[in-house]
DNA sequence: GTCTATACAAGGATAGAC
DNA sequence: GTCTATCCTTGTATAGAC
């Protein structure tokens, strides 16, 4: 019984698996970008693997199937998504959590872009991968951010606009800037956006929106 | 010499080229669905071809090849959207026009979702087809209005907004429901929107944006 | 003018060499 | 543990029958 399931080291790795993890990360990184650009059909493992540095079937070797990935894909950014406002409640200041939410959903978007255009793909084909996600967990963290934005308009914070509608209007608005890059940047003339470029977006939505909804901080209550 | 370049009618054709026409047509509604689920490189002919009802080769013999076919349905979509809202004026009511624009927005991702979708797609996917279009044609109709803008600003009928990043917000806002239509559907737990909920969803984002922007209409300005 | 048959490349996935 | 060689399916496109 020479050896059999022990891993074969080679090439400097050092035995901890660091190689693989390289190898997953660079995948991951790759297949991002080429299931956001051509949706999970029009993606191939050969482009991903081509821009991972790898040969076609390590792609396969590390994660098993193009449906595999792609799903792990997903998960990533819903963990990430996840991450996001958590917490909030009806003593808290509107101004505050809808500008936060804003931003950090500005955030997220800058960070991830491909994260997102992989989100808006899958979407886009009707969601195949994530239908019970939107109808059960995403849906219930909007209804329960909606349930607190009612009672914010009861309480005469702001007006008494459909909170639904109103996250959406803020996941449009903000993700825009991520999924639509292309047009943004053709339209602009720019060859990207700069930190200050989405500042000034984000505090442009911030106020339109804020104003919209008549959205009154906690100074303006004091004032009036 | 019997007949050579003479079309041969079978089946019913009346001579005219009604078949051609009718299998264009369906064509042209399959491919549209098609590529706007699964984009450029994810469409199959073989898919469209089932959903038109055709042999997969009858595709490529009205089409000519995949990317011509797909080149039409994007022109198809600039002209339904150049026939928008195509001349505005600095002497027109900021809030008429504004409610004009995002209705008239709201109606066309309506009544073409796959084409919007389609378009969504192909921008997802870094416009490589679009390119010149959006940094040329359609640069220039945001800028003729985004200068408008500016100057009903400078008039005190509305806020001074970067005109551009609202025109962005309009489209992103009414976009959404048609190419994040199953994120909307699964999160509200609608099986279809109504006309009536996209006429409240129309009321909702021209009150917040109206408001949101500060835009006096003329009724305003007389009472103030 | 329409459709069947076919060419030839690229797709995902697996077996087996190293 | 990693990579090469290969299988089989599907893809676009064309030639030629009807």
């Amino acid at each position: 019984m020479t050896q059999r399931d022990a891993p074969v080291r080679t090439r400097g790795d050092s035995g901890n698996g660091a190689t693989r993890e390289r190898n997953e990360r660079e995948i991951l990184a790759a297949a991002e970008r080429v299931f956001a650009r051509h949706g999970y059909r029009g993606a191939s493992l050969q482009d991903i693997a081509e821009q991972a540095g790898l040969p076609k079937s390590n792609v396969l070797y590390y994660m098993g199937s193009k449906r595999g990935l792609y799903i792990r894909l997903l998960e990533r950014m819903m963990a990430r998504w996840n991450a996001l406002l958590d917490d909030i409640s009806v003593e808290d200041d509107p101004a505050e959590v809808l500008e936060a939410f804003i931003r950090s959903k500005m955030e997220l978007s800058r960070r991830h872009p491909e994260g997102s255009r992989l989100f808006a793909a899958e979407i886009l084909g009707g969601a195949p991968f994530l239908q019970e996600y939107l109808s059960g967990e995403l849906r219930d963290w909007v209804q329960a951010r909606a349930r607190i934005f009612e009672q914010w308009a009861e309480r005469g914070l702001m007006d008494p606009v459909d909170p639904v509608w109103l996250i959406f209007l803020i996941w449009s608005a903000t993700q825009h800037y991520a999924d639509f890059e292309a047009q943004v940047l053709g339209i602009t003339g720019k060859e990207t956006l700069s930190d200050a470029d989405v500042e000034r977006i984000t505090a442009f939505l911030t106020q339109v929106i804020l104003k919209g909804c008549g959205v009154r901080s906690r100074d303006d209550r004091v004032a009036s």
